[in-house]
DNA sequence: TTATTATTCGCAATCGATTGCCATAAAAAT
DNA sequence: ATTTTTATGGCAATCGATTGCGAATAATAA
């Protein structure tokens, strides 16, 4: 049973003594075969347990229907809503998914990327690592003829299809919002700002103080905080200062957020009354936490969808070099 | 730039005067090429920025450098960690994951087993869908002589490799230990039972009470209450008969025993003093609820890692049929 | 009945890499 | 100097499906 060769279309022909181009013809039922045969060739390739080798018929075609993905770690809420909308789309089409993760790690993301050049897949969408250096890699991509479409964490630089989330807007609605709830003093906690993502949710938060005359000022903003255990350290740090913040914004995630109830609670402060926060990606738990946490939801699944569709509509029809587009999703903030 | 040839060896071949064979060769630095014409191959292959065909070789060589997963929902905690666990031992091992998902559908977990015996793949991980029919696809994979491993949710009768969690005993062990927490009458919330793992759930849960001497109520087995809005229902339902449970076993999830939780938050009913709660699978947020949840961690990542060095380490080595072996992993009890 | 057209199917090349076998050349041994 | 061994690399078949072209047959028209 493990030994056996799997039959191939060359057995079908064999058996029906024919030629392997009519079964071809037959199963792929677009070409001139009889109908008394095409169904004789249908019923022995059932009979016969047949299945195409997809191997052979992409070689031959010089095209796969399958379509490579790299995110920094697939078990993260948002890349796994990310994948989960992909796939809802990608199944429909009939394409398979390559999913590699980087685990934030550039050297790896390089040899993922490599990876799917060598599969031949046709589409490679990409959100990329924390420690991303340069955009070599992905330029190889699109000289190997192979489509690209980053999304949300993207090399700048590049000029592909993009599909973003409206991260500036976004965080400047929040601290808006903060401001509006009577906030004064405003502290950020950042993640690592080689990522576009981070640069513009800091941009969306200077530009929120600036507009209602606020001062920005550097001992409230605190960079390496985009863990729950790096923003934990920093929100004691921040509540120990002489002037302490008022309300701190998690721009990097709900996790941080949750470092931020954490202390705060331990700190005996009180949020919402004495520490305003939110966070940011609307992670099922920040509508549980005591009390709950205002946040941005990215609508992730609907996200991966997005970027499935731009492939189906926009890139993969006309074989020509279609004109880079980016797509912007304005992200939603959820007040609680 | 998008419709230029990709390299190959025959390109190599050509501007060096050589054959392809020995480009080949160089390649896979196995064989016989003296050390400079080598090194001259090599230098070429960058210069002409070539990749590999994985296709081809694969097709000529008989044989697929990838696995196939099949999972019910890829966003789903436990899932996602399955497949960062096997993503991680994988991409040591130069193997690639293509991932599909099911969406609980069995109609659609077929055509995904297809899919994957067309690409040729060297291994099929599944977790079958909640309603899952008969088992003729799982079996068509290995007549195509492709290796099967089942997970956590398995067809019983179906003799493969498998890793499953020791539901049972685990199940035995929460309601044992609500009952040494002085709970009477405690409730059962189930999954379908045409999965494996709510039968041994439930297993377990009649083994705690009878080795207790505790009734098994028929009345306090709710079955279709396997997400947070039924559990949600059938909590209200419980906490209003006229003889109301103490405690509640939410055997499907966490997302179930959140239910219970906010109904009981809303009816005013006390957790943990006037009922008991326990969950399933050590989400994230059970930790953070007020009050947390106790729950059972399945150790998914590790369990990942688990199903792919069972692989590597016991099917992949020998050809002949090795003998299916059963993997049992035990969760944990968290208390809290 | 013969000429023309349409159907159906076979032949053979092709996709790109791999590999067993053989030929040549170089190195070593006699 | 001749023979033997070794190293190196070429030839050609192969993996399985696809496809342009042409041949044979059947169907239709004249």
């Amino acid at each position: 049973m493990k030994n056996q060769k799997r039959t191939t279309i060359y057995d079908i022909a064999k058996k029906l003594n024919l030629n392997a181009s009519s079964v071809s013809r037959a199963l792929s039922n677009n070409s001139s075969v009889s109908e008394t045969t095409r169904k004789l060739i249908l019923k022995t390739a059932k009979e016969l347990n047949y299945n195409q080798n997809s191997l052979a018929s992409n070689l031959r075609k010089g095209h796969n229907q399958t379509i490579g993905v790299i995110v920094p770690r697939i078990n993260q809420n948002f890349f796994s809503n990310i994948i989960a909308g992909l796939e809802e789309v990608t199944y429909q089409k009939g394409y398979n998914l390559i999913i590699c993760q980087s685990n934030e790690s550039y050297a790896r993301e390089v040899k993922c990327v490599n990876t799917l050049i060598n599969q031949h897949v046709s589409c490679i969408i990409i959100s990329v690592s924390a420690d991303f250096e340069d955009d070599s890699h992905l330029k190889n991509i699109m000289e190997q003829g192979i489509q690209l479409i980053q999304f949300d964490r993207v090399a700048d630089n590049l000029e592909t299809f993009k599909v973003l989330n409206d991260n500036e807007q976004a965080s400047m609605e929040a601290v808006s919002h903060l401001i509006a709830q009577g906030y004064k003093r405003i502290a950020l906690l950042e993640g690592p700002q080689s990522l576009n993502i981070f640069k513009q949710r800091r941009n969306g938060y200077i530009t929120a103080l600036k507009k209602h005359d606020f001062e920005v000022l550097p001992e409230l903003m605190i960079e390496n905080a985009w863990t729950k255990e790096l923003s934990a350290i920093a929100t004691r740090k921040l509540l120990s200062l002489a002037n302490p913040p008022d309300a701190i914004f998690a721009s990097t995630s709900d996790f941080s957020a949750l470092g931020v109830l954490e202390v705060a609670n331990k700190m005996g402060v009180i949020v919402p009354d004495e520490l305003g926060v939110c966070g940011y990606s609307n992670e099922f738990f920040s509508e549980i936490t005591m009390p709950s946490i205002t946040t941005i939801d990215q609508y992730s699944v609907s996200m991966g969808k997005t970027i499935a569709n731009l492939f189906f509509q926009e890139i993969k029809p006309d074989n020509k070099d279609a004109v880079p587009k980016i797509v912007s999703i304005k992200p939603k903030l959820i007040i609680r």
